[in-house]
RNA sequence: GGUCGCAUAGCUCAGUUGGUUAGAGCGUUCGAUUCACAUUCGAAAGGCCCCUGGUUCGAGCCCAGGUGCGACCACCA
């Protein structure tokens, strides 16, 4: 069996991830387990829309793929859910963004429903990107059970959890003053608004020459709105006006001022007095609310004075100041005018300053009890979860973060001004003005005309129940049969139909056509009574009605149906299904003037243009959408909040939300872990915590693991407009997505930020690759790839060293202590406390080091059974090892191998205590001494590398002499060694190694450099010197003979004795040469 | 301003409850190609472990103070 000669991820990768998806593994569901069996789920943090994923959305996939697979191989029930985030805000403003720069126009231009078109488009793209760029990586997500936040399913979660919400009385509509941006007449999340430092000018003045203090401010024109002043409790200055009330004249406008004490006041800071100006500052807001001040509005949503403030009305800002200023000087009330540097707020999106507004918006009340929690508050539960370490952080310092800002949590403002996004499901009535919470869909409703009829043809109208002769021609049939196809992708539930007969044809048609048994019919459907005209040419109805439109709107002259009577069995209908079927799609068939009417309650114009409407052929065009509620006032004329809420809202469900599927909640809620960046601990971590516990009373996830920023090599944060930021393709074209997983897993630890930089994604594709040709060696070498490994029994040592080794690199333990060299430590113990980075580093020292460098170049001349079986032995568990780093490669190997089912779902090795084997250790160890150190001694002598040296070895360690004997000829040809002789007697002008009692000569003759050798001992010798006195230095100390462990102080006394023993044969060496 | 983190070889990072002469990868330098692999192999050079003090027989690790860098939160009226 023969593998190419370097491994090429292209020729695998996109078959392997094929193949995977076929094997349907990827779904618990199809997991053959035990039913006993735990689960383990993982719900992908949800990327952006915004854009494709970079290299730090890599990172996520990589660790988050690792702990699957392992999870997955170690028999868990394991689930990883992918989707991806609407992204509410971030997405309009680069689908706005984009407008603007490709076609000149803002969102008003296009209307909501046709910018929220392209919203979609644009979205569209980018999620089918972010779906390739996460399969190439690797990822080993459940895609039957993908989400995205603004699907049909999360929107309906969404709006029962709002309703649920505002039932519990968690969610309220509340005044706050919020941040708001003048230009995009928006609110700004705090998150938002950006800083900007700037000179501004610090104006100190009083109020009116009666008010006794001067207060200071760089915005005199929101003073119009102060209701109160506010000094620290302990400034004696201020101390005795504490709790009056005065009246005061500011500038033409009077004012009446309360003096509170409040120790957010900082005493040093200007006149240690400020002005309360609550409709404009949140800080003055708070203050307002704990003294039951009045809130006055001065600036208005355009960033203009609002009414009642005289000559200042309808000023903006800047002139209003301006006006004020000049006043005051006027006055003389003006103290002072000094420029100081402060923060100017911001709109991070067009940079216009911020107006802190008072506004109404809508609010999840953190501090409200629940009772189903057992009366505690969302927040009290939020941090409650981490203090009782429900939810652990990884790592833990995280916490500390999280608990900060979960206690300083205010009320959470979750509407924002956005049209893209889950529409906050609130319905005003616009009779009564009741607000209506409810998450039922809205009741669609498309009206449909009969196809053609006889009378139609004829041109004979029939309007009367009893004269039903009439049917559809044959054209009609073919029409309705042609509406019916196009109605299939529609989801019809329900059909109504006129009971005139060629209405009832065309119903039979369409729902036998849509597989829908029953029709209702509904007199309120039928065609406009014609009365006098029954049985007459269209022509002189319709003229009649034209010319006396205003007669005929509530009359009936010649007996004809008036349009008030035809337009309130139509509205009458309408209504009906309205309350009786919400959130259901209708269809009704009906006639030319009922589409008429209809398409009017749906365009809400007046009586004539409705009549003027012209109705359609088809079906496609006249439909109605209808509220979800109807007002208890019993008007279902009711219009939806404008706003969109909160991306974090729906993201704040997510580990539930996307747990759809019959019983899914059940099994794999909680979930084991959350693993996402630290960035958004406060952002989406916290909400989550909050949403699960009002949702289903428990945490959403019992880990966090944290992961730090994918910084670029000079460790700056990468993004696009840095032009730094890099698509994880372009690493996968050139590396391969093993490499650039595991570049991204080597060298990271929890919490902290990482460099990436190329040559560390080039040095892990020549790993993958060394890994590779380990296996095509092994896969060359053996006689019988499919060789029995249950049972080895080793009889060389060299075997039962790799066997001892490979099985501690297994071990469950982080780090098996051993006194020897080349010793592995635990890969799986590494692994369950989630440090991936020295699990991987313990395998590639393995892989290279132990296993490749030495093991591989010790027995590559071996031809035996038991070889064979330790090669396949450890070949097959390294593939499984290596499984979860690097998924691709090592999958490929395996079927290679010929292995028939796939390594993701192999079992996980477990280690076999009974093939560790210190001696062996011991032994192989020395063996690796000994040829280093005749490496080390040609080396030092630049032997050339084809000329063979001579050694000898005195005095050899008993218990591994042995060992060096059956090894003569590995380490002769290890070390290039031309003559391998033991003995007794230390041998004239050679060069000395030592190890221990075992002395290695390389005998000079024909290399000798005296001057060289000895510089070299002399080096030796004063190191050894050093070192031996520190030892002695420390052995002298009677506190450190004292109060050391036993074990510490032996060892320094070996040491020492060594040592000493080194020194002597070096210093005779030295001798020797003289 | 508050909180948190980081500082170890030229670079990126390990370094366990304090206990060998502090390690790895990359890079550099020297050398090797009939060998499974030049995406390779062998070897070398390279460290006031940020500074100052303290605890201790013993500190890269613990404590205090400082310096530099970074992040998050708050925000100056």
């Amino acid at each position: 069996m023969e593998l190419s000669k370097a491994y090429e991820p292209k020729e695998f990768e996109d078959k392997i991830y094929r193949d995977w998806e076929k094997s349907g593994f990827f779904n618990p569901d199809n997991l053959n387990l035990p039913k006993n069996a735990k689960p383990y789920t993982i719900i992908l943090p949800p990327p952006n829309i915004t854009s494709k994923l970079h290299i730090g959305h890599a990172l996520t996939l990589a660790i988050e793929d690792l702990i699957i697979r392992y999870k997955r191989m170690r028999g868990f029930k394991t689930l990883w859910v992918p989707g991806t985030d609407h992204a509410a805000i971030a997405t309009q403003n680069v689908v706005e963004k984009k407008l603007w720069k490709e076609e000149k126009k803002t969102r008003y231009n296009l209307g909501r429903e046709k910018f929220l078109e392209k919203v979609w488009e644009f979205l569209r793209e980018t999620q089918s990107a972010i779906l390739h760029q996460t399969k190439k990586m690797g990822a080993s997500l459940d895609w039957s059970r993908e989400a995205f936040t603004l699907d049909e399913t999360r929107t309906k979660a969404v709006a029962k959890m709002f309703v649920d919400m505002y039932d519990a009385g968690v969610i309220y509509r509340g005044e706050r003053v919020v941040n708001w941006c003048p230009r995009c007449h928006s609110t700004l999340a705090d998150d938002e608004v950006d800083y900007q430092e700037q000179k501004a000018k610090f104006y100190t003045f009083k109020y009116d020459k009666n008010f006794p203090i001067s207060i200071s401010t760089t915005r005199p024109e929101t003073k119009l709105g102060d209701t109160a002043v506010a000094v620290n409790p302990k400034d004696e200055r201020y101390k005795k006006y504490i709790g009056k009330e005065f009246l005061v004249d500011f500038v033409g406008v009077p004012l009446k001022i309360k003096i509170i004490a409040d120790w957010q006041v900082d005493m040093n800071f200007g006149t240690g007095a400020l002005g309360v100006t609550p409709a404009h500052s949140i800080v003055d807001w708070q203050m307002a609310r704990l003294n039951n001040l009045e809130i006055i509005k001065v600036i208005d949503e355009d960033g203009k004075i609002t009414e009642n403030f005289g000559e200042y009305s309808g000023k903006n800002v800047l002139e209003a100041r301006e006006l004020i200023v000049e006043k005051l000087k006027s006055q003389g009330l003006l103290e002072k005018e000094e420029e100081i540097d402060n923060n100017l707020s911001i709109c991070y999106r067009c940079g216009t300053p911020i107006e802190p507004l008072p506004s109404k918006q809508w609010f999840v009340a953190v501090d409200k009890k629940i009772k189903k929690l057992g009366n505690k508050s969302l927040k009290e539960k939020a941090i409650e979860a981490a203090e009782k370490h429900a939810i652990e952080f990884i790592p833990e310092r995280f916490k500390k973060r999280y608990l900060n800002w979960m206690k300083n949590m205010q009320d959470w403002c979750i509407s924002r001004q956005i049209w893209f996004g889950h529409r906050i499901p609130v319905w005003y009535c616009k009779q009564c003005g009741e607000v209506n919470v409810t998450d039922k869909a809205n009741t669609e409703i498309i009206i449909l005309r009969h196809g053609e009829s006889r009378s139609n043809v004829e041109d004979k109208l029939n309007s009367d129940i009893k004269n039903q002769v009439n049917g559809l021609t044959e054209k009609g049939k073919a029409q309705s049969v042609a509406v019916a196809e196009e109605l299939k992708s529609e989801k019809i539930d329900i059909i109504f139909s006129s009971d005139f007969k060629r209405a009832q044809e065309t119903a039979k048609i369409v729902a036998a056509k849509l597989g829908i048994k029953k029709i209702i019919f509904d007199k309120r459907l039928r065609e406009v009574g014609v009365g006098e005209f029954e049985g007459k040419p269209d022509a002189g109805f319709s003229t009649f009605r034209e010319n006396n439109f205003e007669k005929w709107h509530y009359d009936s002259p010649h007996g004809i149906e008036s349009f008030d009577s035809l337009k309130t069995r139509v509205f009458s209908f309408l209504d009906k299904v309205a309350k009786k079927y919400p959130g259901k799609k209708i269809l009704a068939v009906g006639h030319g003037d009922v589409a008429r009417v209809a398409k009017g309650f749906n365009t809400k114009r007046g009586d004539l243009e409705v009549y003027k409407l012209t109705y359609p052929a088809n079906a496609k065009d006249v439909r109605v959408k209808l509220a979800p509620a109807v007002c208890s006032c019993d008007s279902f004329n009711l219009k939806q909040d404008e706003d969109s809420l909160d991306t974090w809202f729906s993201s704040g469900m997510w580990t539930f939300s996307t747990l759809n599927k019959p019983g899914d909640l059940a099994k794999f809620h909680p979930t084991q872990m959350l693993e996402t960046g630290y960035d958004i601990i406060t952002l989406w971590v916290s909400r989550m915590v909050m949403m699960s516990f009002f949702a289903l009373a428990e945490i959403p996830f019992e880990k966090v693991y944290l992961h730090g920023m994918v910084l670029d090599k000079n460790g700056k944060k990468m993004s696009k407009s840095r032009g730094n930021g890099i698509d994880p393709l372009d690493m996968i074209e050139k590396y391969g997505a093993d490499a650039s997983r595991l570049s991204l897993l080597i060298g990271t630890t929890p919490g902290n930020d990482i460099r990436f930089y190329e040559g560390k994604v080039e040095s892990c594709r020549n790993l993958v690759n060394k890994l590779w040709n380990i296996s095509r060696f092994i896969l060359m070498t053996v006689e019988d790839v499919n060789i029995d490994t249950a049972k080895i029994n080793p009889v060389h040592f060299e075997d039962k060293w790799i066997l001892s080794d490979f099985n501690r690199l297994k071990s469950d333990k982080e780090k098996l202590h051993s006194e020897f060299g080349l010793v592995s430590e635990g890969v799986t113990g590494k692994l369950e406390h989630y440090d991936f980075s020295n699990a991987g580093r313990s395998l590639r020292t393995f892989t290279r080091s132990h296993f490749a460098d030495w093991y591989l170049e010790f027995v590559k001349n071996r031809k035996d059974r038991i070889k064979d079986q330790v090669l396949m032995y450890v070949l097959k568990d390294l593939l499984k090892l290596w499984h979860p780093f690097m998924p691709f490669v090592t999958e490929a190997i395996w079927q290679e191998m010929g292995m028939k089912t796939t390594l993701m779902i192999a079992k996980w090795p477990v280690q076999d205590k009974k093939l560790i084997d210190e001696k062996a250790e011991k032994e192989f160890a020395v063996i690796v001494d000994v040829v280093t150190k005749i490496r080390n001694l040609r080396a030092e002598y630049k032997v050339e590398p084809v000329k063979k040296v001579d050694i000898e070895i005195k005095n050899a360690d008993k218990l591994v002499e042995s060992k060096l004997v059956e090894s003569k000829d590995i380490i002769m040809t290890l070390g290039r060694v031309g003559n391998l002789r033991f003995v007794t007697k230390k041998p004239e002008q050679a060069a000395p190694a030592i190890i221990g009692k075992i002395e290695i000569y390389m005998l000079l003759a024909g290399l000798v450099d005296v001057e060289k050798e000895k510089e070299r001992l002399e080096k030796e010798k004063n190191n050894l010197e050093n070192y031996i006195a520190g030892l002695e230095r420390k052995l002298g100390n009677a506190e450190f003979v004292k109060n050391a462990p036993e074990k510490v102080v032996d060892a320094e006394k070996t040491r020492l004795t060594e040592a000493k023993e080194k020194l002597e044969k070096i210093l005779e060496q030295i001798k020797d040469l003289m």
